[in-house]
DNA sequence: GCCGTTTCCAACCGCTCGGTTGGTTATCGA
DNA sequence: TCGATAACCAACCGAGCGGTTGGAAACGGC
C-alpha cells in the first residue's frame, strides 16, 4: 500500500560513502548527498535518520569490508601481511579509491564532530585491525617463523604506523611513487622479522 | 597619532596558532580566534586582513620553526634523523603540542579550504623537509657511513611516511606507548641502513 | 474509480559562519 | 584644550548549514 520508494536504499548508501570518502563528513553537504544519490533530503531523512546516520551506515559498510579485506589477506599468515602493506601501497586499478585515504582514518582525524556511537564504531575497526595483526604475528613467531627475540607489541605498533602512514600520505602527496617507495622499505623491515 | 593597538600583534598570531592547531583551520571559528586572542574580530580583521590571513601567518611561524628545528636536528648527521623520529614519537614534557599532530600535516589534509598561497607554503615547506632529509642521506652514504647498495629516494620516503605516521598516530591513538614502539621499531630499521 | 497510505519535493526554519560597518573611545600633535 | 586620527566594539549582513513540514503525487486494496 502506497507509494514505491524511487531509489535504492543501498544504492544511495553507496553513492554517499563515496562522497564522504573524498570529502570528509563534515565537508560534505545535504545538497552533495541529494546531488550524489539522487535522493531528496526528505527521502535521506527518512531512510537513515539524519546526516550522522547516514555516516554511520556507510561507514559500517566500509568498515565491514576493510574487515573482510584484512581477514582474507590475515589468512595467508605473514605473507598476508606483507600483502596488505603492499596494497596500501598502490594507488590505481581497482584500488583508486585509496587515493583519498582511509575513510576510517580520516574520519578519527574529525572525530570531535562525530556522534559517539560512530566514534565507538570507529574505535572498535581500529581495535580489531590490530588485533587481527597482532594475531597473525604471535602465530608465526609461535610456528617459529619469526625471529623470537623480536617484541611484537612493537611490530604491531610499527605496522599500524605504516597503515596510518600510507593513507595518510595518498591525501597529501600526489606522487604515487613515493607511497611505493616508502612501502618497499617497510616490507624490507618486515621481512627482515622472518627467522 | 590615533590610539594605540590594545593587543600585541605576534600574541595574537601565538594565541591563534595554538588554537588552529588544536582543532585545524576550518573547525576554527572566528568566535573561537577572538575568545583565544582577546582581540576582536575587527582588530582581527585588520591586522591580519581575514581569516585566511590570520592562519597564513600562523603557519608561516609554525613551518618557520619545524625548518629550524629540523635543521638542528639535521646538522648531526644521522644521528640527528634518528632524533628527530625520536622526538615525533616523544609526546610529553615541552612536545605536549604533539598530541594535536603536526599542523602542516593536518592542513595539508584539508587543503581544499585553504587558498592558493597557503596551499603553496606548506607545499614547499614540506618539499623542503624532504630535501633536507635527503641531503643527510646522500652525504652519510657519500661518507660511506651508510650502506652503499641502499636506494636513498626509498630510504627518504620511509622515513616521509614515519613523518606522516607518527603525529597521525598521535591524534587517533591517545595511547603514546604505541608511537613510542611504532617509532623504535622504525629506528631499528634506521639504524639497519648504516655500514 | 476512489480512498487510505506512503513517497516525494519545494519552501521554509533557526542557527552559525566569515565578514562588514557606523558610531564610540582613546591617544596623539599643535 | 581641542581636533585629527586610529583602534575599538556591538550590531548587523547575506550565505550556507542541517533539519523540518504541509501539501501534491503516486501507488495498492476495495
Amino acid at each position: 500500500m502506497g507509494r514505491k520508494k524511487s531509489y535504492s536504499r543501498d544504492e544511495a548508501a553507496e553513492s554517499a560513502l563515496e562522497v564522504f570518502w573524498e570529502k570528509g563528513f563534515e565537508r560534505t553537504s545535504l545538497r552533495d548527498l541529494e546531488l550524489a544519490t539522487g535522493v531528496n533530503r526528505y527521502g535521506l531523512y527518512d531512510s537513515f535518520k539524519d546526516k550522522q546516520g547516514l555516516f554511520r551506515e556507510c561507514l559500517e559498510h566500509y568498515c565491514s569490508n576493510g574487515t573482510a579485506m584484512i581477514s582474507s589477506f590475515m589468512a595467508e599468515g605473514f605473507d598476508g601481511l606483507i600483502g596488505l602493506i603492499a596494497r596500501f601501497s598502490d594507488v590505481g586499478a581497482d584500488n583508486a579509491h585509496l587515493a583519498h585515504g582511509c575513510l576510517a582514518v580520516s574520519s578519527m582525524l574529525e572525530r570531535d564532530g562525530l556522534s559517539a556511537d560512530t566514534q565507538e564504531l570507529l574505535g572498535t575497526y581500529m581495535e580489531g585491525v590490530l588485533a587481527s595483526i597482532r594475531a597473525v604475528l604471535e602465530q608465526e613467531q609461535a610456528a617459529g617463523r619469526l625471529r623470537a627475540e623480536l617484541d611484537l607489541e612493537e611490530c604491531v605498533q610499527f605496522v599500524h604506523m605504516c597503515l596510518l602512514g600510507l593513507p595518510t600520505m595518498s591525501r597529501t602527496a600526489p606522487d604515487s611513487s613515493s607511497m611505493r617507495l616508502a612501502a618497499k622499505a617497510a616490507l624490507t623491515t618486515l621481512r627482515s622479522w622472518r627467522v
